[in-house]
DNA sequence: ACTTGACGATAAGGTGCATTACATTCACTG
DNA sequence: CAGTGAATGTAATGCACCTTATCGTCAAGT
């Protein structure tokens, strides 16, 4: 039993590799990106939402949140990060007083070119060796795997039936 | 003008897309472990470092922390909460003072055959229904990408030559 | 109008990570 | 053996994220 030669942790066979090596190519590339970003002073965080305002201009904090997938609270706290920044402004919902709508300033509409540019010039670094057919492929095995894994999610705990 | 149906940011070409399902696949897969490693009291961090310690025992914190490609800081935290729920103990190197050996403790080596059926009930529901060649090329995009990003990876910064 | 429940956002507290700055200790060199 | 430099770990600080608990506000139903 346990193999003396594995470089990753148990039984390493094939989809067990699969994982890691997703989880690491994954990683380096959002490192890639970032440590690129950094220069203008974005994180992670930051420019994904500065990404997701480009596309859609004064979305509300929850909607937000929603599309990337991560909790209100977080966004608050980042938003507020970005406003200290000068990156966006938050300014009320005239017709419901609970929303922020969140909007884009020109220091970040100016970042916009220089982020996407970035972004290609990495991806182009990446595949470049790539036939079509193989980004075909594995785009597909990423769909299907995504698929997958959305109708495996857990649902969200119990959810209390009665109460 | 601007596709309607456009799920993700921007002009979303082949590769950009692969960037994406990367990220979306290998967060949900990790999620997905998260949640049934919660009800052992592990987190992520905290499940990393036993799955490594599982494989040698006794490692120093600058060895884990370089192993799970983290800072010593943040292992050093880690190590913090898993000695306080009683998963590790920290014991001292008998040859250099500066060195703590970090060892499993019972607690945590009940917990690994769990943690490790666990994975591979996962591994199997993803990939059930990926043939043999499917997953190999898969594997092989994969180990590319990464070799690829390991290669492209921005020089620690400058380092400072003189000082 | 008045409750009731859903919704938007914030507050508080905890985990995980990074960087910078330090104190110890070790190992090497003159 | 002193002197320097590298290695090990910790302290402090900041960013990012989460869950749970609240507060204010809106929307319905009675």
């Amino acid at each position: 039993m346990s193999d003396p030669h594995a470089a990753m942790p148990e039984g390493a066979d094939t989809r067990i590799e699969i994982g890691y090596g997703l989880a690491d190519v994954s990683h380096l590339m959002r490192l890639a990106f970032d440590q690129r970003m950094q220069n203008m002073g974005l994180t992670t965080a930051t420019w994904r939402v500065i990404v997701w305002l480009s596309r859609q201009d004064g979305q509300t904090q929850a909607a937000l949140a929603q599309r990337l997938e991560i909790s209100r609270v977080a966004l608050g706290e980042t938003i507020d990060r970005l406003e200290k920044s000068g990156h966006v402004e938050r300014r009320a919902d005239p017709t419901d007083r609970r929303k922020w709508r969140v909007h884009l300033t020109d220091l970040s509409r100016d970042l916009l070119p220089r982020m996407f540019e970035t972004s290609a010039e990495l991806q182009d670094a990446y595949f470049q060796d790539f036939s079509e057919a193989e980004l075909k492929q594995l785009q597909s095995s990423l769909t299907r795997l995504r698929a997958r894994l959305v109708g495996m999610q857990i649902e969200t705990p119990d959810e209390e039936s009665g109460k």
